[in-house]
DNA sequence: CCTACCGATCGGTAGG
DNA sequence: CCTACCGATCGGTAGG
């Protein structure tokens, strides 16, 4: 018999890993520790240990955990759209996601993929197939918008979600490294133009 | 009088300094530690910290070697060239260089950024500092370009400047994290078009 | 979920 | 530029 309910330790997880989410957008992944989480929660280190078993299975919670919150946003701000609006639509929920912080370091995943792009390993393989999924959201998305006729035939939907991403992140980057004010606006304006270029002619 | 004279000395710095931004590109210049650093160019702990006297300076120093490889490799390939054609070629050079893989990481300053853009100090300063110069660089040859009438009085050079450096950005972080071989033709490309969209009208 | 440990490694120092 | 060391912290374990 556990001492305490499943309920109640399945709570104090959740509790562990938001605060593990914010620490490590800030120390990464790696310089999240035990040791600093358990402090920062008031709990022993092997207390926090004891939910996850290694270090490892807690970057990889952490990481599921944030992966969660940023779907639950994009995806349940967006309508029942398809196409180009939803583009547009979950493009912007994305910028919108970023201007509220989430995390203290700014977009989760490009703190989580700068640091482990080079570190094999079932951390750096997570950290693939969820940016790898949402880049291909975003193109199955201008897929459809070209197949419904409303971007030009001669589009390449994986260029445009490379550079609709390539926006998108580098505000993050310019906004957290040098406080750029302008940066979201400077990636709506952009997609706006990419994808007004993109429309069909006539 | 130093055993050993101060050319040789400063050899030896050279020598730390090139390893030490190849295993920051990959480890983080936080997960570059004197003890791994020194191992893997046979030296002793206090023999590598001795060149420095802190882990900061011996950061900074990593940051500055790393910047003038930067420097070189891209206003050293550019000619005589002003404005549009200097902005492509500048641009071309950058891309090249990542390209080139000068470090294992991947674009130093890209890891650097994300690692630092939350830790206030000596270094984050120095890393803001160089990314917005090298901002300005791009910024300044779309000034120009629009002065000499190569770009439509319209365009927002910082803007232009935001989206070429948004594209390179995104290569780098598709090509190390997604292997992807497409990534830096991508980012060749959607430059081209921005320019050309860009270009005067008529 | 805790206390009390383990060996390894960290940045840095003393002294030569 | 080296050996020998310091206190602090790391991930992880034993036992309750």
């Amino acid at each position: 018999m556990p001492r305490r309910s499943k309920e109640a330790a399945l709570a104090t997880r959740e509790q562990i890993l938001r605060r593990a989410a914010d620490v490590a957008s800030v120390e990464g992944l790696d310089g999240l520790t035990l040791g600093r989480l358990s402090g920062a929660i008031s709990m022993s280190k092997s207390g926090v240990f004891g939910h996850f078993g290694s270090k490892e299975e807690l970057q990889l919670a952490v990481i599921d955990c944030a992966a969660a919150g940023f779907e639950a946003h994009v995806f349940g701000q967006s309508g029942e759209t398809t196409g180009l609006a939803r583009l547009v639509e979950i493009a912007a929920a994305w910028i919108g996601y970023l201007e509220r912080a989430p995390f203290r370091g700014g977009c989760f995943f490009a703190a989580a993929a700068a640091e482990f792009d080079d570190r094999p390993g079932r951390v750096r393989d997570r950290i693939i197939e969820l940016t790898r999924s949402w880049l291909r959201v975003l193109e199955h998305e201008a897929e459809t918008a070209r197949a419904d006729g409303e971007l030009d035939e001669a589009v390449d939907p994986a260029q445009l979600a490379f550079e609709i991403h390539a926006f998108v992140q580098e505000a993050n980057w310019a906004f957290q490294l040098h406080g750029d004010g302008e940066a979201f606006r400077r990636a709506h304006r952009a997609i706006r133009r990419t994808l007004g270029v993109a429309a069909p002619r006539g």
